[in-house]
DNA sequence: AATTTTTCCTTCGTATGCGAACATTTATCG
DNA sequence: CGATAAATGTTCGCATACGAAGGAAAAATT
């Protein structure tokens, strides 16, 4: 059913690709009713954190291109998850909120996101999940000389 | 210079994400210089195991849907890097080679990706380096009930 | 105050990533 | 044999991703 030798050569960013497409995927299925992508909800998430960033602050916090960011507000603004006004002391930024609308759903896709996770390391035992963690903050620091 | 408190709840999903993104990120600029993308430099792998697959062969080793491979090979069709070749047998089928450019870069090619693998897992020591391959090898598997 | 630099956001271009629909071809089944 | 099903690859649509360039506005510098 499943392929046991190794399809490539001993790549970890190969891995890491995968498994982190595995894991996207089934969160993008389970956000699909909502008519969410997985992006989009942790835009939410980071809102709910702190309402009121510019695009720039959420950037920064969700680790994401401003580029990428920009298209993704457009259309959860279009979607009525979010609200963009502007700042009325800087004319260049924007700040965003949630949508009434998006705080009557926030329990219940937080509560998405945290079974998600659970459902992902259900697999490990606690010693692993909390390895695991670490190795992946690790690998997103930089490289060592 | 780092934000030392973590930028979003706990969820692995995301880690793994930005992980990948890191990672993968740093292999892209590695291949800039020979015209290639990580998906490309995949593929080229792919096909040195085992020339003449088609698509859908590759699509499985790699992990990856026929949809996006279909653009990927065309682009390195015009870039020189593969052929693709009719298959006398089945009319469908398209089998898929390396270049003769393509084999004149191979053993440089493969070094890059070898040492961008060691560059990313120079951080864990050895026991951490098999933990965290397995680690990621289970993410691939699916969830249990 | 005028110039330069920086910041914020948008837009463009290219490359994934994948679901869905399609045409072509092959296999299967009644 | 003929109808149906299945496989292969392409195309379309949408959503990331991100480098690069650009326009507007604010900050810093002279």
């Amino acid at each position: 059913m499943h392929s046991t030798t190794k399809p490539l050569p001993d790549c970890t960013i190969f891995l890491l690709a995968k498994a982190y497409q595995k894991a996207h995927g089934r969160f993008k299925e389970i956000l699909k009713p909502y008519g969410l992508t997985n992006l989009q909800h942790l835009v939410l998430e980071g809102l709910w954190y702190e309402a009121g960033q510019t695009a720039a602050e959420l950037g920064k916090m969700l680790v994401m291109d401003k580029a990428t960011l920009s298209g993704v507000l457009d259309r959860m603004s279009e979607a009525g998850w979010v609200e963009k006004r502007p700042d009325p002391d800087d004319r260049r930024v924007v700040r965003l909120f949630p949508t009434r609308y998006a705080d009557d759903h926030k329990s219940e896709l937080i509560e998405l996101r945290k079974q998600a996770n659970e459902a992902l390391l259900a697999r490990f035992s606690v010693e692993e999940q909390v390895l695991l963690k670490r190795f992946l903050w690790d690998l997103m620091e930089p490289e060592r000389a």
